[in-house]
DNA sequence: TTGAAAGCGCTAACAG
DNA sequence: CTGTTAGCGCTTTCAA
């Protein structure tokens, strides 16, 4: 069996309460103490989490919930979340939701259960209620890559609607005239798309409904159908603006697919700066959001609400950054 | 405060004793279950996983450890595990290891302190007296996607060695007699590279160390590093197979910045079949694993064992299918 | 400084 | 079928 805290006790010739002390480390003397530490060495002690946090103590791990652990770019944010988390003794409980309100219901309910000390919403969630009910509770949560103007919650984002709008901006400088965008369900989807929007109406250029189309699909093959539909249009788009770089990677399948060069015949851009948007060929224009800032803040936030310390809620943004590689250029004359 | 067993057990007019029974659904009188779920519908109890851990049950929460959770693979393998682990009602805590032996022993130490249930370990480790040590426990653990001959554990993996030996034969069909091979320091690589040698051998080929290269570092730049040495060699070789598609990808930009060409100057094997084989340009050919059997089945091995089910421990291998695409052709004629 | 003892929320005999 | 009670391993008064 694992030694407890009375076999600890037992072995050094004090009370469980003076070895819990050095556990916490609290006043000892400096025998006991002594005493406590070789007999915990000797029997290779390791305090239970459980006991000690069904007294009241923390259990040091959060609940992390994303749509999709497979994304890589989720993916990269809960590397860098949980690099965060390990350096400040915390662990992760991963949890992929999908966008199913169910299953962010269920997730959360598990997890309290499970007494987590905290919750990370990343990119994006459905189930309003489940959150709000976790804000009436006085739960520690933190959006991380998408805010909600409507409820009072700590978030830590980048500035999709200026991401979107310089995207769009530095398109239409280029000369073109007829953009297409194709983005996600999630919130910072819509933002960027606002941001698309307001950056035709400065430049003055109509902005036709049927170019702005929602994947409600993550999948590629999908993204490349309406990539596709897109690109078959009578009077095609001269380029496409995708809200992240998979969303990219499907616009560039579907052009291959239709022998239309890139950037010749079509400018793509992505989003996100994944190594997606390096590896693709050619590399793609896209617009950089730092991650690791983004995760850490948001964690540390995080466990600043957990430890009590800053009572105040606050939205954090930080301001993205176009990065032009080989995937956009000029619209040809006259197609 | 939540509300607690003896809350339920007041607001029912019954015992604990008596909530207890119908949360674990044992007989119970049919009138008092009524009671009890009532009140506990009315007060929204649920139960504390801690508390009922304490006193012996599970945490029905499993550690996941792997080298690096922003590796595409690994990722869509832990969201594949998670699928799994979500309908039979388990929760993971997943740890990247960067396979450094001190996190993997950290991680471990810290998930027993936290009474996880079992541990899946996804695509290598280094510290191998850590596993052993949880062997000697009677630990619950497998391993996915690797094994350890000379230890008696469960593990799920697909035939490495084959896979190694069918992409060679299949690029010495093509008519290569130069055939460089890249690696990684997990086993599977080291398998896959034996398979490759022993492809070679069969037909009579010389194998040449100088053409196999293990890369320590996952960072795209630095394969992409190694990748270039190859390609600048005096006699280069007319074929890399790379042991997974990060890597393929990494020797994809370093070919493309000498102005090689894919296939005609240069074939490119990868392994996994990724989306990353499929966005990049020309496709890559690539070796397919049963992802979702990989992780369903070393899931539901695992949790055999935390039932005490099966006592036998297995090594499951399945097979790993070629997919020919348009990264290997046959090597240009006396270059 | 140290220790006895109560209690965290739940389970599991054991009586009744 | 139901309730009493003694833990599970740890923290925390409160006395000594």
């Amino acid at each position: 069996m694992k030694p407890t805290i009375y076999d600890v006790a037992r072995e050094a010739g004090v009370s469980i309460a003076t070895v819990s002390k050095v556990l916490n480390n609290q006043r000892v003397g400096k025998k006991s103490k002594e005493k406590v530490l070789q007999a915990m060495k000797k029997l290779n002690y390791k305090p239970s989490v459980l006991a000690s946090a069904l007294t009241g103590k923390q259990t040091s791990t959060i609940g992390f919930l994303l749509p999709d652990l497979a994304n890589p770019f989720i993916a990269e944010m809960a590397r860098r979340v949980e690099d965060r988390a390990y350096e400040r003794g915390y662990n992760l409980v991963i949890c992929s939701t999908d966008f199913e309100p169910e299953k962010e219901a269920f997730y959360v309910s598990l997890l309290k259960q499970k007494s987590v000390d905290g919750f990370i919403i990343a990119g994006g969630f459905k189930n309003v209620e489940v959150v709000t009910e976790l804000l009436e509770e006085q739960f520690p949560v933190v959006l991380l890559g998408e805010s909600y103007p409507s409820l009072s919650i700590n978030s830590v984002k980048v500035d999709d609607f200026m991401g979107g709008y310089e995207v769009t901006s530095f398109l239409t400088s280029l000369g073109h005239k007829k953009i297409a965008v194709i983005g996600e369900e999630a919130s910072s989807s819509q933002e960027r798309i606002k941001g698309y929007k307001q950056a035709l109406r400065d430049q003055q250029l109509p902005v036709h409904e049927e170019l702005i189309v929602i994947s409600s699909q993550t999948n590629i093959e999908s993204v490349e159908r309406l990539a596709g539909k897109l690109l078959d249009l009578p009077e095609p788009p001269t380029a496409i603006f995708a809200c992240n770089d998979i969303l990219a990677i499907g616009v560039v399948l579907a052009a291959r697919q239709r022998d239309r060069r890139i950037p010749d015949h079509l400018s793509i851009v992505g989003f996100d700066n994944t190594f997606l948007s390096r590896s693709s060929d050619p590399p793609l224009t896209t617009v950089q959001q730092p991650i690791q800032d983004l995760c850490f803040q948001a964690f540390d936030m995080l466990v600043e609400e957990i430890q009590g310390k800053s009572k105040l809620r606050q939205r954090v943004v930080l301001l993205p950054e176009l990065v032009v590689r080989k995937s956009t250029s000029a619209p040809r004359k006259k197609s």
